[in-house]
DNA sequence: TAAATAAACGGAGGCACCTCCGCTTTAGTG
DNA sequence: CACTAAAGCGGAGGTGCCTCCGTTTATTTA
C-alpha cells in the first residue's frame, strides 16, 4: 500500500521557501486591505504593500475571487481556531461571550464582501457548506461547554443562539452597527447566564 | 380624477430626441456585441461603433449590469414577439418549430452571458420571474394553437416541451452544440406531430 | 425667428487590471 | 563550493473602466 504515499504526492507539490513567504504576506495584506476598503481594494496596492511585483499576486491568485476565497477561508480557520484559545484560557461564559465579540468581526467583514461573496457562493458551493458547518460547530462546543460548567442556562442549544445572532447579519448597515452589535451579545449573554446553576 | 394623468408624468418623463435615438442605438449595439464577444465586450467599443462617446454610455447605463439587462429584456421581447408573428405568418405546427428553432438562439446568448447573468439574477430577482413567465407564456400560445388545429397531438401541454427542451440548456458547451439543438428540435417536432389528428 | 435654458454630448485623463517575458533566486548535484 | 536547471519574481505596457466638465444641441418662450 505504499501506492498510497505516492499517490499523495502530485496533489500539491510544495512551494519553494520564498514563493511561500510571499504568498503568505500576500493573504496577510490582502485581509487587512479587504476589512479595511472592502472586495474592491487595489491588487496593486495589496501588492505593492506585500513587497511583491503584481505579477507575483497574479501567479498566486489568478483572479480576485481566488484571493478573496482564500482570505474568507483564513477567517473562518481563525474564527474556529479563536474559540479553541477562549475556551482554554477562559471561564466557559467568558470564553463564549468574547467569541460572540469576534463573531461580529468576523460578520462585519462578511458584510464588506457581501456582492462578491455572493457570487463566489453560487459558483463554489462547497464554500458556503464548508464555512457555515465549521461555524456553527465551534459555537456549538463553546455553548455545551458552558452549559456543562453550569455558567449559562442549560435549556438552550447552539442553534437557538445562532438564530438570535441572525439579527446582527440581517440589521441594517448603519454606522453605530458595530455598537449596537456589541450589545446584542452582552444582552444575549446576560439572558444566557440568567437562571444558570451556578448563579442561584 | 385628472389626478391620475398628472400622477404619471414624474414617473418618467420623455427623453429627448437626440437622446432617444442615442439610447436605442447603443442598446442595439449592446446586444451585437454581447452575442459576439460575451458579457466582456468593450463598452468603450460598444459606445465608438453606436457612434457616441463613452460618457453617452455611462449616462445611460451607469454600469455594465444595467446595459446587460436591458439587453436581455429586449431579447425576450424579441422571442415573444417573435411568437405572435409566426403564428400569424405559418402554419401552427411550422409556427411552432420556426420558434423553437429561434428558442434555441436565445438559448445560446444567455449561456454566453451566463456567469454574469447570475448574479443579476440573484440581485434582482424580478428579472427572472418576470422573463422566465413571459417565455412560457408564448410557448404556451403556440403549443395549444398547434395542437387544436389538429397539427401536433393533443396529449402534451407546455410544460411537458419545455422539459424537453430543458436538455438544450444544460447541455456541454461543445462547438457542435447549435447543430446538436437544431437535430433536437426536429425531432421533439417529430415527435409532436406524431400522432396528431391531421396525420392520421 | 431669435434668445434663453435645460438637457445631452463626448473625450481627455487618471486609475486599475492583467499579461508577458527577461532577470533573479533557490534547491539540488557532482 | 561551483554549477545548473527550474521555479519564481517583477514591473513595463497595452487595454478597459469610469468620471468630470467644457461644449453642443433640442426645446421652449417671447
Amino acid at each position: 500500500m505504499t501506492s498510497e504515499a505516492t499517490r499523495e504526492a502530485p496533489v500539491q507539490k510544495p512551494l519553494r521557501a520564498d514563493a511561500q513567504r510571499n504568498r503568505e504576506k500576500l493573504v496577510e495584506v490582502a485581509a487587512q486591505a479587504f476589512a479595511a476598503d472592502g472586495v474592491d481594494a487595489s491588487l496593486e496596492d495589496i501588492a505593492k504593500r506585500a513587497g511583491v511585483g503584481i505579477g507575483t499576486l497574479y501567479r498566486h491568485f489568478p483572479t480576485r475571487e481566488h484571493l478573496v476565497e482564500v482570505v474568507y477561508r483564513r477567517e473562518v480557520e481563525g474564527l474556529c481556531h479563536a474559540a479553541e484559545e477562549l475556551a482554554r484560557e477562559h471561564p466557559a461564559d467568558v470564553a463564549l461571550e468574547l467569541w460572540m465579540q469576534r463573531f461580529v468581526d468576523y460578520i462585519a467583514t462578511k458584510r464588506g464582501l457581501a456582492t462578491s461573496l455572493r457570487l463566489l457562493l453560487t459558483t463554489n458551493s462547497t464554500l458556503f457548506s464548508d464555512t457555515s458547518g465549521r461555524v456553527s460547530g465551534a459555537m456549538r462546543s463553546l455553548i455545551e461547554a458552558a452549559a456543562a460548567a453550569g455558567k449559562i442556562r442549560a435549556d438552550v442549544d447552539a442553534s437557538d443562539v445562532m438564530h438570535a445572532l441572525g439579527g446582527i447579519y440581517s440589521a441594517p448597515n448603519t454606522p453605530d452597527w458595530r455598537e449596537r452589535s456589541g450589545r446584542l451579545v452582552k444582552l444575549l449573554m446576560d439572558g444566557l447566564r440568567f437562571g444558570a446553576r451556578g448563579s442561584r
